[in-house]
DNA sequence: AGGTACATGTAAGCTGTTACATGATTTT
DNA sequence: AAAATCATGTAACAGCTTACATGTACCT
């Protein structure tokens, strides 16, 4: 799952600019899966343009660069079967969030529950864009079924967050005492 | 959170080699946060040890290249200290399951229900690993709220997927047939 | 006046992945 | 007999991130 095919699956649903596909993983339909920069889409596209799997149309534009709409070619579309058929590649994350919390008894408690509340207030935002997107364009069963496995993942960080919150400051407030006592 | 400061992060619980640091990320407390490879971590040790914030004592072994212990030092300790004090990165993921049920209906169903059922598989052994490791040693405050994070996590999605599993193979077995009916 | 959205692209640098190199011991 | 565990390291390659380069239009 490289920059490349990401370009193709986005292209697949809908013809679109490197702009837009953008914003396909950052609001859109892709969001969950990964991000990905410009500095990635764009040259991705051009070399997709060079191996023939996507076309472009232009459009010209007052005040701003040309839109390039790019869209799937038929060697395209086979191109994007072919990677679905690939074994699937372990997840990756990497979570600085949780890495903090490992150390959490080096942090004052005030910067602790800064982190912890400005990590709610995100999640919730997260899940709001995602329930208003639902309702707007609800899209075939994966769609739903990803968004859904999306939603789900969001609201149980918020909620675990919330419970255990003060089981971390209790324990930074009260370093060994507690436990003596 | 470099493969560096992850190395600190490690030895800074305990001196260790760098196959146990990779241990770590495995099996280990740093599990859920990220994943890190050999290729990453042998020359991050070197690095560390040429900028005198790790030291090392070699062990011999028989019918083995020597085990070297990695130790944080003082500088080390405050290098670990100023990385925690960066701004929180944002997390980052890439999961290729979801990209891969994104376009569910362009699988068969017996492929589909495969890519499920180990996934849940895959996910039941991590959630097993996780438990069994709670009760081997328990750990600090942060520690317990990692791996708790991480098990809410884990298991929320093998729900998810077990809950959502066959209205994903019943829009690939029923085309469009279900909804004109 | 400043920030955000629109819109594309290049280049250098940094990081991480993968393959290679070597090899004994223990478990299945 | 094969696979996993233990144990370290290098080198090439691929990929991603960040900074740079450019500029308008709209909203607050």
């Amino acid at each position: 799952m490289d920059t490349k095919t990401l370009c193709l699956a986005v292209l697949s649903r809908s013809d679109a600019s490197g702009y837009e596909i953008k914003k396909a993983f950052e609001d859109g339909p892709f969001a969950h899966i990964t991000e990905v920069g410009f500095g990635s889409i764009y040259p991705a596209l051009a070399a997709l343009l060079g191996d023939g799997l996507v076309s472009v149309a232009k459009f010209e534009q007052e005040g701003r660069p040309d839109k390039k709409v790019y869209s799937l070619t038929s060697s395209g579309r086979m191109a994007l079967l072919d990677a679905l058929n690939e074994p699937t590649e372990p997840d990756k994350v990497r979570c600085d969030f949780l890495f903090r919390m490992m150390f959490s008894s080096l942090l004052t408690p005030s910067i602790l529950e800064e982190m912890m509340d400005s990590r709610i207030d995100q999640l919730n935002a997260t899940i709001a864009r995602i329930e208003q997107g639902l309702e707007e364009e609800p899209g075939d069963a994966g769609d739903a079924f990803v968004r859904g496995f999306g939603l789900a993942m969001y609201k149980t960080m918020a909620t675990y967050i919330e419970e255990h919150k003060y089981a971390l400051l209790g324990a930074s407030l009260l370093p060994d005492r507690a436990v003596a006592e």
